[in-house]
DNA sequence: CTTGACTCTGGAGTATAGTCCATAGTCTAG
DNA sequence: CTAGACTATGGACTATACTCCAGAGTCAAG
């Protein structure tokens, strides 16, 4: 099939397919003597396989290398585990850092009553303005 | 004091701060013939204001729209808690995200028992293969 | 054999938040 | 008065993940 048709049924754009294709995450299967690119159900099944590892938060970069993984004989499911693992503690670190902004604001927002004061007596513009964190 | 001063005070760079005037969040008090900057204690509230917004997930150009805010003597406070409430609002969407990528990640990382085995059994593998997700 | 849909390449643009650089001018201490 | 530290400007570059475009070539149907 054409890059088009690949397109339609991955649902991506064919300019994302072929940025992915620039960056090493699929190829064609092979290439015409005009330019165009030939694909097959492997290939759908590649970018199917992209997308759901980047709704995993996998960066590009990182779905090349867990692509690379998979279609290399000698690689060990311990591997895999290993990056899977590197990305969760990555997952968790920003879930605690967005839980501490949520507090935060949480709180201004708590201290925050009268909303018809003038900005001057505003907690949230004032905690901003402080020298000290102490909210 | 000139840039330099000012970016130790703040901890920042003089690059930040130029580009943080281009962008508009902070104005020189006064500019010599030379074109060099003059700043004041102000400037470095002003710098903090950022830093400390900025830890609090808002973009530079919500800072800016805070800043105005809080500049603008006919500002309530309301106006400036709305922001915040948008700001709480998405940082809660975001740790939804991350909490869905979370569990999913968990459950390959468990269901990943045998480390040595060949990629072709990883679960992990299996999963972003799969054509339903079901994991 | 022409028309219209499709595809190609290369490059530019988007958003965010800076960072780095060369070249040139300024300032101040000794 | 000069050396060395500092500053100015404009523009390029970083990372991420695309998106859009022009101009040219290709392909299949009628």
């Amino acid at each position: 099939m054409l890059i088009g048709e690949l397109a339609d049924k991955a649902n991506i754009s064919v300019d994302t397919i072929r940025y992915y294709e620039r960056e090493g995450l699929i190829k064609p299967v092979s290439v015409r003597d005009s330019g165009y690119r030939e694909f097959d159900e492997s290939s759908a099944d590649t970018l199917l396989f992209v997308v759901r590892a980047k709704d995993l938060g996998f960066s590009l970069k990182e779905i090349c290398t867990l692509l690379r993984l998979k279609n290399d004989p000698d690689t060990t499911c311990g591997e895999v585990k290993a990056l899977a693992e590197k990305k969760i503690t990555d997952v968790i670190l920003k879930i605690k850092s967005l839980q501490a902004i949520e507090k935060d604001l949480t709180a201004l927002l708590r201290a925050c009553t009268d909303t018809a004061a003038s900005v001057d007596e505003c907690p949230i513009v004032d905690s901003l303005d402080k020298k000290e964190k102490e909210i």
